[in-house]
DNA sequence: CAGCATCCGACATGATACTG
DNA sequence: CAGTATCATGTCGGATGCTG
């Protein structure tokens, strides 16, 4: 399962060669390491599923994976799977294997977890307070061209 | 230019199909439609530029399209006129073309642009602040299996 | 039930060449 | 300079079948 196929964290700049990418957000205190692991992050947390489950999991605390993937809803098992693997890489997810006969996984969010779900959070209030103008922007847009 | 492949908003049931997908936040006020709107944009800031293209654009202010490529790092020509067009339909970017000879458009965040930035924050200092938490994180998963 | 392996198509993205 | 058009490719993600 290939992790990060194109951002891993370059430790240092090895031969003479220019650290791939680079870009100059003066506002935030980084040093070059730190911006590439801020884009992986981010590059992690923007994919198709795992906003979702985080939330799903922040509003409904201990969940096991059938019943999470009923909740995300659209997701297949693989994806969850896959998504759900990397939040417990990234410390972000519990994964609590009871040794039953239907065997049963509960996911339950760290504190860390919960901590970029609050983070998040202010996204999500934009989008729900935009809705209607971002609808309107792309019929004019739509509209005109 | 396919801009939201699986997305579409569900109108009505329809026949008896259930509506494609669907989930269960109990937290945000969602009605079925707003719930399909609310990820569609969520998808959309969670490619792998635009939240990129927003930050440089709001840290820096106006821009000219090269200087926005060279300032994001690693984008294509191709994908930076893609993420900013899509960012103009829905009303967060202006577009300024100069009808001069060497060619110059300036972009620019419009006041929704800029408090989709502010919204994001948020997550930009959560990412700082938890980079070497997640670093360990990761070490310490790899190691044990 | 949870999850792994595989096949496969659709799409995203990069590289390149061309235009006003 | 700021795009558009085209081509190549790798990844994502869904469907399916198998296992403990």
């Amino acid at each position: 399962m290939p992790l990060s196929e194109n951002e891993s964290v370059p430790e240092q700049p090895a031969d003479g060669a220019q650290p791939v990418v680079s870009n100059d957000w003066g506002a935030c205190n980084c040093t070059p390491e730190k911006e590439a692991f801020l884009r992986e992050v981010l590059t992690r947390v923007a994919d198709r599923w795992t906003l979702l489950v985080l939330e799903c999991l922040d509003v409904n605390g201990e969940m096991r994976f059938t019943r999470l993937q009923e909740s995300v809803g659209g997701v297949s098992q693989k994806m969850l799977t896959k998504t759900l693997r990397q939040l417990e890489r990234d410390g972000l997810v519990t994964r609590n294997v009871h040794a039953t006969v239907p065997p049963r996984v509960d996911y339950k969010l760290t504190p860390l977890g919960e901590s970029l779900s609050e983070s998040i959070c202010g996204l999500w209030m934009w989008a729900d307070r935009n809705l209607q103008v971002v609808a309107e922007a792309r019929r004019d847009f739509d509209s005109k061209k």
